[in-house]
DNA sequence: GCGTGATTGCGACCTGGACGCAAGAGGTTC
DNA sequence: GAACCTCTTGCGTCCAGGTCGCAATCACGC
């Protein structure tokens, strides 16, 4: 596609496929695509799955290339991109949520004490899950929230 | 303690018991009693384990007895007690969240469809917590976040 | 009872986000 | 490539849920 700017950050062209599959699910959905739509897209992409994103970087990030968009658009966007399944947000504590690609597996947990995000595989749930289900009927789906509790570091620091 | 105004659901005098260890327990710590405070403590723990009060409801619950109370204390209020540890507040998906005697032991499910909230024992939650302490170090504590997901109900109704 | 400092009520404020509306812009058709 | 239809945007306003500053009030140790 010649013309096209360049994505954020494009990782040997996994990125670009990223944003055009996105695009795609938009475009099948029925919905436009708009400069401003792209740009949230390629913020989100380029962020990977490691980064936590509050809808206000996001509109730092997008306002970067587009300095115009207006703050609702954007949630508007995020909407749009959740109901089709593209991102999840999640809760990270008290605040804003954050926003990420629903491709990833990982689960958040959320030091009370300094804030630090610490990840874990999505496969320590399993054994909950099935456990949940079989006992309880109930589906879990641990990532909208995260789990809080207190970090390695800060454990030690309180015990020392 | 004769004169005292009754406790809004007395079980056989345990309920009683539990306002006054929470007013000692405020006292221990330096703070004063006051009968919106009081008055608070009773809602909460008349409320039980198995209620999912949020602030609006105490609120609501403490001006049947106290009608000038105001809003803001009784978050102030709630505050405290839950800085004491005697109570926590739980976030059981967007909105408000709710508040409970903290010595209980159960975790939320909450089921993304239908709102419902299934209640599901902590031991469940027992083996998870020593793999993420060994493996990841982190020491989880799932009271603060409800999880989500879909209830039995609603899984049937999906896939029926 | 008195003094003092914690607590309260009031109202303003704050964050994070949703919404209604008119104007603007995708994308399809001809 | 122009017209048209409808989706999307920007703007401003509004909302929920909660927090905070301040003067007045009240609990409680003496």
């Amino acid at each position: 596609m010649p013309g096209r700017r360049e994505v954020l950050r494009n990782r040997g062209g996994t990125s670009v496929n990223a944003v055009e599959g996105i695009v795609a699910k938009l475009r099948a959905s029925g919905q436009r695509m708009t400069a401003s739509r792209r740009a949230t897209i390629e913020v989100l992409v380029a962020s990977g799955n490691h980064r936590h994103l509050i809808a206000e970087d996001i509109v730092g990030e997008v306002r970067v290339h587009l300095p115009d968009v207006a703050e609702s658009t954007i949630y508007r966007t995020l909407s749009a991109l959740e109901e089709l399944g593209v991102i999840i947000h999640v809760h990270m504590g008290h605040g804003p949520s954050t926003f990420h690609l629903a491709d990833d597996t990982h689960q958040h947990l959320v030091c009370q004490a300094c804030g630090t995000v610490v990840e874990a595989d999505a496969n320590f749930f399993q054994a909950l899950r099935t456990k949940l289900r079989d006992r309880v009927g109930f589906d879990a789906d641990f990532r909208h929230f995260a789990i809080t509790g207190t970090c390695a570091a800060c454990s030690a620091k309180s015990a020392g």
